[in-house]
DNA sequence: AGCACGCCGACT
DNA sequence: GTCGGCGTGCTC
């Protein structure tokens, strides 16, 4: 008989399965971890399939068999060896880490004990279920108009914000988990602190199935629980972050994609993934339905649904028809020149609404206090010293702080170049404006609610409570505010600041913009009064308004799509980002030179290579960076011409690291 | 990614 | 003479 050869991935950035000699006492299959060999280690790998041959001569012996679990499924090894394939890295650099620190590591003495404790259920407070409202008609049409009859069947939700999509969600839940006792769903929601009020609102609608969490926040004990619950089945929901998209599941019947458009799916280190076109292609793999759900959806995914490859419904209405929508209006800012960046209507507005007993938010999407400090003197700027960025003024701790590093150091009294003492904060950040209001408004209770302001735990809710309670009168904010929270007595949201973000040299800004702009504008008016969102800007024709004030998204969409179109942008086209890094620009940009010459040779009439630039901020953390773009007729032509380019670009050996970005969202 | 090997500077 | 810096290259 031959002997028997496992094929093992391990988390190394080796591309292929290694070959390992199974013992003639071992039992192993596909699926399962084992304990093998790695140069002079141990490390745990997982069996993906079995030869009677090896190209190599010398091949070690599997040292043991890992069996505490069920083996990994074959449709989550076909999710992972996609997800390696497309995003070009190692099948093992993904499934490894896609696993929980419990179980990628070596079983030790405790390890049986310790499985045990994860499988023991945390205690739920059974209650009654909490009350089911009942739907609109839009609603209920697309519970029934539902297909989940075993075959793949992309969706998307495209309902605007107070449409109810949640609800629907959960109705959707409900008509799988009832009509099988197996069935499992997979509701992946972005990178938000609201993921725990999610769970607790699923929870409560689901008091007697076991609804589990999945987010990097978590403790690894927590995750390893989660992550075998699904695993075994016993979990029934699971609500989690992008990674999720890797849980490992006994039944899994339905995915939802909650807020599909968010940035946050996208993975910006490691494997770089984007979970809502991996969650697709599991839904594939596996023949289940697939919901994605925004009210603002993607580009992407917007022109999938009206091409017909996503079954399209749309919530038109708010599910609570006492709600309003906003009526929005544009100050001018060339007419009403802001004082401290304040225009007189908008002054007049959060006046009049505070004297009517009713809330304001003003969102700034900018943190700390002023962006950068000047010498009024000499021109000194607050630079950081190794970033290519400005260090921000914080004038709560009283220093000058990076942003992207961290790097951190206290106010100095005078400019470290001439010594003169007029240092000036310049531009606008959220502490600035929360002066200015309290300076204002000194009756008025306000509160600032920002990543800074937010950092210990639990402050963020406490300041969430607080408006609920109608504790606050002016709540100042950045893109936080804007996620989800369903404030009742909010009568105003101003908007300061956006303008530069019209005119960015990424050319997805404007749907970000578009997009947090709709989501900031529906904080207003969600329960009986109407509610009023002020734009300061100078700007007031571009065609973003426009169709902001109607709420017209689909508009909106058309417009862009058509101009992407014209251009041969995504999604008309695909991307890739080679990016390179090391310690002189020059030397990073030589070899991404190396690269494209490389690619030139290879590629066909399907892709375009761009020259390589430093990238926007070029240096971070003292590292030099730099980017080659590549652009394919399509996201097929793009994987032909990466699969050829990608072995051939390893051989090439350079100064610094690089990695190459698939389908990036970022430049 | 780890980890070892290897070839040059400051130390008991 | 050797301890250790991190460049280079391999792991079935």
């Amino acid at each position: 008989m031959a002997k028997r050869i496992a094929n093992v991935i391990v988390d190394s950035p080796i591309r292929e399965p290694l070959d390992y000699l199974v013992p003639a006492d071992i039992e192993i299959q596909v699926g399962q971890r084992c304990l093998v060999p790695l140069g002079t280690r141990k490390v745990v790998g997982i069996v993906v399939g079995f030869s009677e041959e090896s190209r190599f001569s010398k091949l070690r012996e599997v040292i043991s068999r890992v069996d505490d679990i069920a083996p990994l499924s074959f449709g989550w090894l076909a999710l992972t060896s996609f997800a390696a394939r497309y995003y070009q890295s190692g099948w093992g650099q993904v499934a490894i880490p896609a696993l929980p620190k419990f179980f990628r590591k070596l079983p030790g003495k405790l390890h049986e004990r310790s499985l045990e404790r994860l499988r023991k259920e945390k205690k739920r407070a059974v209650k009654e279920p909490s009350e089911k409202p009942h739907l609109n008609s839009e609603q209920s049409a697309i519970v029934e108009e539902f297909q989940m009859d075993g075959a793949f069947y992309p969706a998307l939700i495209f309902g605007i914000t107070g449409s109810g999509k949640t609800e629907v969600y959960l109705h959707l839940m409900e008509k799988v988990l009832l009509s099988d006792p197996a069935a499992q769903v997979l509701l992946m929601v972005p990178e938000i602190n609201l993921t725990p009020q999610l769970v607790e609102r699923v929870q409560s609608r689901f008091p007697q199935l076991e609804v589990v969490s999945w987010n990097s926040g978590m403790a690894e004990g927590q995750k390893a629980s989660s992550w075998l619950a699904c695993h075994e089945g016993r979990a029934r929901i699971l609500v989690g972050t992008r990674l999720s998209v890797f849980a490992s599941f006994k039944s899994l019947k339905l995915i939802l994609v909650d807020e599909e458009h968010d940035p946050s799916f996208k993975s910006q280190e490691g494997v770089r993934y984007n979970a809502r076109d991996l969650a697709l292609k599991r839904a594939s793999i596996e023949r289940i339905p697939i919901v994605l759900g925004s009210a603002t959806p993607s580009l992407e995914s917007y022109k999938n649904a009206l091409e017909g490859k996503f079954k399209l419904f749309k919530l038109t209405q708010r599910a609570n028809s006492n709600a309003h929508l906003p009526e929005l209006s544009l100050v001018d800012i060339r007419k009403d020149k802001p004082v401290n960046g304040l225009s007189q209507e908008t002054a007049d507005a959060i006046t009049e609404t505070i004297n009517s007993g009713r809330q304001v938010i003003v969102f700034l999407n900018r943190r700390g206090f002023a962006p950068v400090v000047e010498c009024k003197n000499c021109g000194w700027q607050s630079t950081c010293p190794h970033c290519s960025t400005y260090a921000v003024f914080h004038k709560t701790t009283g220093r000058l702080t990076c942003h992207y590093c961290g790097w951190s150091t206290p106010l100095p009294k005078t400019c470290p170049k001439c010594g003169s003492y007029e240092l000036l904060p310049i531009g606008r950040g959220t502490q600035r404006a929360e002066e200015e209001l309290e300076t204002r408004w000194p009756e008025a209770r306000v509160s600032r609610l920002d990543q800074d302001s937010a950092r210990q735990r639990g402050s963020a809710s406490k300041v969430l409570d607080a408006v609920h309670n109608g504790d606050v009168d002016i709540l100042i904010g950045t893109q936080i505010v804007a996620k989800g929270h369903d404030f009742k007595n909010v009568g105003l949201v101003v908007v300061l600041n956006t303008d530069p973000r019209l005119f960015s040299s990424d050319y997805r800004a404007r749907e970000r913009l578009f997009s947090v702009l709709m989501q900031v504008s529906g904080r207003a008016g969600r329960d009986k009064t109407e509610g009023k969102v002020l734009i300061q800007t100078r700007y007031t024709e571009d065609d973003i308004f426009k169709h902001l004030k109607s709420q017209d998204y689909e508009g909106f969409a058309a417009g862009e799509l058509e101009a992407r179109r014209a251009s041969f942008m995504v999604p008309f086209s695909a991307q890739a980002l080679l990016v390179a890094e090391g310690k002189e620009i020059s030397s990073v940009l030589a070899f991404l030179q190396k690269l494209k010459a490389l690619a030139e040779k290879i590629k066909g009439p399907s892709v375009r290579i761009f020259e390589p630039v430093p990238l926007t901020v070029q240096k971070v953390m003292d590292i030099e960076r730099g980017q080659l773009l590549i652009e394919a007729d399509n996201k097929v032509e793009m994987q032909k011409f990466l699969n050829r380019f990608q072995p051939e670009a390893l051989s090439l050996k350079a100064k610094g690291s690089w990695y190459i970005d698939v389908d990036p969202l970022n430049y």
